[in-house]
Parts: C-alpha cells; sequence; structure tokens
DNA sequence: ATGTATGTTACTATATATAGAAACAAGGTA
DNA sequence: TACCTTGTTTCTATATATAGTAACATACAT
C-alpha cells in the first residue's frame, strides 16, 4: 500500500482528490464515507451522540465507533476537524 | 464532503496518509482497497485479466470494473500508475 | 434512592461489494 | 471454417459494514 499511500501526498488540490476518490470508491462507497467524517466532525463539537444519530440518519453503534476513534490523543484526524466556536 | 477533499490535499508525509487510512477505513476496507489498486497497476502493466484475477485471487469481474476507469484517457489515476519497461 | 441523560454494547436483519462459475463477444490464427 | 485467447457480462452465494432496536453502564441532579 506504501506507493498508493505516497501518490496520496500528490494529489495536490480539492478538485484532483475528488476526482480520484470518485474512481476508485463507488458512490455508495463515497456516500458512506462522507457520514463517517460528519460524525467525527459533530463528536468533536460536543453533539450527543443521539442527536447526531438523528440529524445523520445513521445508527448509534456507527457514532460510537467514531468516538473511540477520537478517544486516541494521538489520532491524526483530530488536526483536521473543524472546531466551531 | 469538500471539506474533507481538501484536507487530503494537506497529508504531506506517507506516515501521515497511512495513519489517517487506518484511522477511518477498517482493516478489510484497507485490504479491499489494496488490492483495487494492484489491479489498477497490472492492467496497465498489460497482464492479462485472468492472470491478474488468479494472482490476486480477486474476481474476473473485478477487473473487468478496473479496467473500465482506466479506459478513460481523463482518468487521474492512471497518472498515478507505474508503468515497468 | 430515584430518575434522567448519555455513552456503549449485543442482537438480528439488510444492503452492497465481491467471489465463483458460466456464458457470451470479439479478435487472431491455424 | 474451427479453434483459442481475451475481455465482458450475468447469475447466485457470501462477507462485511451498517441499521434498527434493545439493553446495559455511568454520571449527575433532584
Amino acid at each position: 500500500m506504501n506507493d498508493f499511500y505516497r501518490l496520496i501526498t500528490q494529489l495536490k488540490n480539492t478538485e484532483d482528490v475528488e476526482k480520484f476518490f470518485c474512481e476508485i470508491f463507488t458512490s455508495s462507497e463515497i456516500r458512506t464515507l462522507s457520514k463517517r467524517w460528519r460524525i467525527l466532525q459533530m463528536l468533536v463539537n460536543n453533539h450527543t451522540q443521539r442527536e447526531i444519530a438523528d440529524e445523520l440518519g445513521v445508527s448509534l453503534c456507527k457514532v460510537t465507533r467514531g468516538s473511540k476513534i477520537l478517544k486516541d490523543k494521538n489520532a491524526i484526524v483530530t488536526k483536521f476537524l473543524i472546531k466551531e466556536k
């Protein structure tokens, strides 16, 4: 996978990333991914898990799974999540 | 998804990309992704679809699906696939 | 202690990408 | 022509992430 990871670092603009992802993932996978990301963003902004499940139309256990990622203080995703004030 | 795509452009080294992917994808999804990528690489290097299916242990129809991506001459993935000589 | 809100886990059912096998289509070669 | 290789598609079965629901655990306030 290292070749793959290295090439990701070479995607320099948003359009290229979007194009790339749409080529290697199916549209249903993109939707899935999108929801995962929104779960993380809402968690970081202190929405309750039940709020998130309702608003995004996902199951509670999926939200909890997301919260496990964030519990790792060294998780790299947290660096990229936007905290609203 | 635009926020998401934008943050991908900010992953500057291979280690960060790997860490990020391992956080948001399950290990089985990573394996799936890895095979997809190897299919594309072997297609670009003119292996027959049956060779690829055998060597990677995937089904023929999955290889064919990969080949459809490559038929688009404007596909961005082709820019990143390594052609051996 | 009771009640409530929240996070977490367990269970079965479902959706989707895939496997496996077979068949079909197109091209080349004898 | 007949045969072979290769790409493609179709069919059913399977694996896995998820939904939906319920239950459990913890913390806190009354």
